[in-house]
DNA sequence: TTGAAAGCGCTAACAG
DNA sequence: CTGTTAGCGCTTTCAA
């Protein structure tokens, strides 16, 4: 039996149940009458020990209500279960689906996603990231490819595996996986100028911000431009989207430029907002003006006139990202870019 | 000037650049000249310093990249700035908006939100709070009332506030910010009594896991038994809802009960999904069934036919949450039972 | 199968 | 204003 002199408490026996000083290993092992490493490899389960002395542990912590205090494990042995994840918002489904997915992965694997969100600031994402960090975790997911340079220099330095997801158009810096935003705006402008629409409008968020829509913008663009058409007209709203701005931005384009014959939506929540407005007041879509969004939300499938939209594989991007974290703490390679490709839903709203 | 004889590194000018040992407090002191613990001053910016250290720690983290490392300071300090939320579900915008309410008010205090999800199960979120806890944090928020009497021991025994949101109706471990979802379901109730709705259904969901519903629902009903009126034919889905499932319930209730002339939905999702079902196939609303759900979303109002229901004030509730743990923080004792209210919305759809 | 010693990187509590 | 000493609670390493 060996104590730590270090500690000067009283016997367990004799302590308060209600103390305020949390039960720590020193406490188990003075209680089951072992060393606190072999205490420590049964809660771990690692190295070996006795029956007895997994009873006798056992019993102690169920009578103390111990639980192990991960900050000195993490520490101890520099090695986290925590993983975090960095996305610009979660005020639509998109990257909740996204987490959904990871953690779906993780949480077998006895890894725990911890979730940050940087509203499409920049500076925050640097914080954040920093902040993070700070905490040493296992791995590192963030959406997108663009970040500030302090943030590419964080990421590099962090000796972690950093998970880039969302868009593959442009240079990771350790591993990226998701689709081609670009291509995905191409699609969208080859679908309008095959059905035959050649006024078309552009209702988007702030590109600065949203560096993704800012390359489905871009697709979008140079593909009609290919063909000797631009963009009739813009309209442009700061983020956060909503249904609201949606149907403002449709009322505004038509009201600019009533000859528009579609819009191009920079995604499903604001081409939601844009058709129920035309439902309420009785604008025919896409008789008056055709119409698609981006990502392919249930909410847009489910209106009396199927949205025309690109689906976004979001569970699978995490599901992806998440394996990709695992195969790297198994010390195994991956690929530096994993395209998931996205589909086209041709719906009726074009 | 001193060194920590422990740490038998080279002189931080021949340090490599891409090592991978990470940079720590001691590289830092080397590097300036100052002990560590000045260095900490400056970083944490307690304490008191002169403006030659402050310039010399600044240059030295930038030169560097040091990050510090918060497990360290956390352990050594008994002081965290995490703070664990734990949430059912962030399929739909409900938790989202009440996460940002809390991150809201955290961000300018310095402390971090790390979300916890459930999936409305009673022993993953067991799990989860003692996973939790086990990083020490802050405090703890968490999503209602009724808890496993694993999680309740762990909660009370956690020697930090915890503030259990959403509902009021019992007894929290130690605060509870929200509203009387009793009370939010006998309001419905009466509203579709006053209309003179009596062949009611409901179209609900798993009530053994999602508490708040049982309890609107159980005042849904004791309100409609007090006039002599019981509830005609209830559809009930597993977790979690969809649009999907909600079209799916009104066409069951209609179905097996042609003569309803109103249903109560669990949720918005479910009430959203039903109408739209209702303008695809042309059924009317509320001319031929009226309808009402809860949550007061966005969604809901922005339909043809506005959505009756009851708006929970999310943002307030984590505003007001995290407000709480912030008073806690600064040793102030705050009320156990906060009620914030709720707005029943009369919509055209009863 | 078990234990002792030596830290992990940081901060509290005291000196100076 | 600055430094020293002693841990925080755990795990690694090595020895028994």
């Amino acid at each position: 039996v060996s104590t730590t002199k270090s500690k000067q408490k009283l016997p367990a026996v004799a302590k308060n149940p209600v103390a305020d000083t949390p039960v720590t290993l020193d406490d188990i092992a003075l209680q089951t009458g072992l060393s606190k490493m072999t205490v420590s490899r049964v809660l771990r389960g690692t190295g070996s020990f006795s029956a007895v002395a997994r009873e006798k542990v056992e019993r102690a912590v169920r009578d103390t209500g111990y639980v192990p205090n991960r900050l000195a494990g993490a520490l101890a042995s520099s090695r986290s279960t925590l993983v975090a994840v960095i996305v610009p918002t979660i005020g639509n489904i998109v990257f909740t689906e996204v987490l959904a997915g990871i953690s779906q992965v993780f949480a077998p694997a006895g890894l725990q996603a911890v979730l940050g969100v940087t509203d499409y600031d920049i500076e925050r994402e640097t914080r954040l990231v920093e902040t993070m960090l700070s905490w040493r975790p296992n791995a590192l997911i963030i959406a997108g490819l663009e970040h500030s340079t302090t943030t590419q220099r964080l990421l590099r330095k962090s000796g972690i595996p950093v998970v880039q997801i969302m868009d593959i158009d442009g240079d990771p810096v350790d591993a990226a996986v998701g689709f081609s935003q670009r291509r995905a705006g191409e699609v969208v402008a080859r679908h309008f100028l095959d059905k035959g629409y050649r006024r078309i409008g552009y209702a988007g968020i702030d590109l600065a911000h949203d560096m993704r829509a800012a390359k489905r913008y871009r697709g979008f663009l140079d593909t009609l431009k290919s063909v000797g058409i631009s963009i009739a007209y813009e309209f442009v709203a700061p983020l956060p989207t909503s249904l609201e701005i949606g149907a403002l931005a449709l009322q505004r384009l038509m009201h600019d430029c009533p000859d528009l014959d579609a819009v191009y939506f920079a995604n499903d929540d604001m081409a939601v907002g844009a058709l129920l407005h035309c439902l309420r007041v009785g604008i025919s879509v896409p008789g008056r003006i055709a119409m698609a969004g981006f990502n392919g939300l249930g909410i847009g499938q489910a209106m009396p006139v199927q949205l025309t939209s690109v689906r976004s594989p979001r569970i699978e991007i995490g599901t992806r990202a998440a394996e990709i974290v695992l195969m790297r703490n198994a010390g195994r390679r991956t690929r530096r870019i994993e395209d998931v490709g996205f589909d086209f839903i041709a719906g009726q709203t074009s």
